[in-house]
DNA sequence: CGGCATTTGTTCGTATGTATG
DNA sequence: CCATACATACGAACAAATGCC
């Protein structure tokens, strides 16, 4: 782990800890790069850091200031499913695996990731249940060219786990986008939706550091169970109107 | 504007532009500070900025990869409503200015907000009509203490323009937060609803540069007309489960 | 397999510009 | 006007990953 990141870490958990007090100051970069015993573009780094994870704001001349983060539900962003909140939160859960089998790529998913229509890919289905009800229905499609087999048993348990951790592959980026559609027939069979007549769709396109596509997957929450938390910094001529 | 932005922009339409095409590798850090004339920490500036909106990909020992950012919606990310998406593409749209009047601020957003009840806020109420139909509402909530007054004209044109470019505000960062809710009475009243029992809701609070919480919006979508597109770049371990 | 050149990653030191109070 | 703090920029050095021979 470089330096940097250390700092990062260490100046985390202090706000967390309430060493640093949110509408406080940090001490200034040339008191933290003494504190550290680093040079000022190491803390600048680490810095920059938390101010894209929405801990601090900076402000020339001044300062930075500690943001109140406690007010907010945590982790800040990117939360995405109430699986990964559950994970978070320690909610009890429960994963059921509907599907996992090997097949060609259905023809509108090739469409929308402009690749050939042979191509070959795990396709994993898994229905996520809390209290009783079944609100997440997770649909991967994995390529077989970067990912060879996948057991049931990785596939019940987390595939993410399964990539990084026992097939070293490094996640690099993802596109997702987040829409609402009329429920299908499988979100009927597989999801307890009572009259509902829409479910919230995240699609996404999961890539590795060195570009190639690997995953795609089909997310759909059930309304009452669907929640995005964002922390956006402007940059730039961005309109929130 | 600072050297390293003037580069990123420079280098941002020349990807736009094909001159560095998708798949292929920009010049090195090295090659480029040469061309720039500009030390090579000033290019990785540059580069940091691309990295973040998602025009490259970097990797170590190899180089900076072209994404291929055409073949999805632009802008890439933050894309929140019709509304923005029309001045995106630059499709019709028409703002009808339901309310725009002082009050002090309702209970359960204080509640939300953690701010005393009898702050005095701007309640402005707007519905986005398009094609007819009138499918998002949006209500903002601006602190007087930081707003004085919002001309009718203004409210009807764009509030962020009024602030940024009139006022001399600039904004900071924001809190956004997205879910399905059923629909209220006010929606069914305001909006082309149809059979609609439910709106996706986001709801922000804006901060300024210097912290200072300024307002609290609510941005009501009607199912069909919601989309949030958005790029994530893997940061330690967070799962895509 | 090792060695080597190339490329990005990290860190340091220094200098100058700019905003704040 | 001045001290302080953050912003930008340059140059240098070494580490780590990659690719090629």
């Amino acid at each position: 782990m470089s330096r940097f990141q250390d700092i990062f870490l260490e100046i985390e958990s202090d706000i967390l800890n309430q060493q640093y007090k949110a509408g406080e100051l940090l001490p200034s970069e040339n008191q933290l790069s003494q504190k550290y015993n680093v040079s000022r573009e190491t803390i600048r780094k680490a810095l920059s850091l938390l101010l894209e994870s929405g801990y601090i704001q900076k402000k020339q001349g001044k300062g930075s200031i500690v943001l109140d983060v406690k007010r907010f539900d945590f982790p800040i962003s990117g939360l995405t499913s109430y699986k990964e909140l559950q994970d978070a939160q320690q909610m009890s859960s429960e994963t059921i695996l509907v599907q996992n089998k090997k097949m060609t790529i259905p023809e509108h998913i090739a469409d929308f990731l402009k690749v050939s229509k042979d191509t070959e890919v795990h396709c994993v289905i898994r229905a996520r249940k809390v209290d009783g009800d079944v609100v997440i229905l997770d649909k991967d499609y994995l390529f077989t060219s970067v990912i060879k087999e996948i057991p049931d048993a990785e596939a019940r348990h987390s595939l993410y786990h399964y990539f990084e951790k026992k097939l070293g592959l490094t996640i690099g980026f993802a596109r997702k986008e987040f829409i609402a559609e009329p429920a299908s027939k499988e979100d009927l069979e597989l999801m307890t939706l009572h009259n509902d007549t829409h479910v919230v769709v995240t699609r996404s396109e999961v890539h590795l550091e060195d570009t190639t596509l690997f995953q795609y997957t089909e997310s759909r929450h059930r309304l009452d169970r669907f929640r995005f938390v964002e922390f956006a910094r402007r940059r730039g001529p961005v309109s929130y109107d």
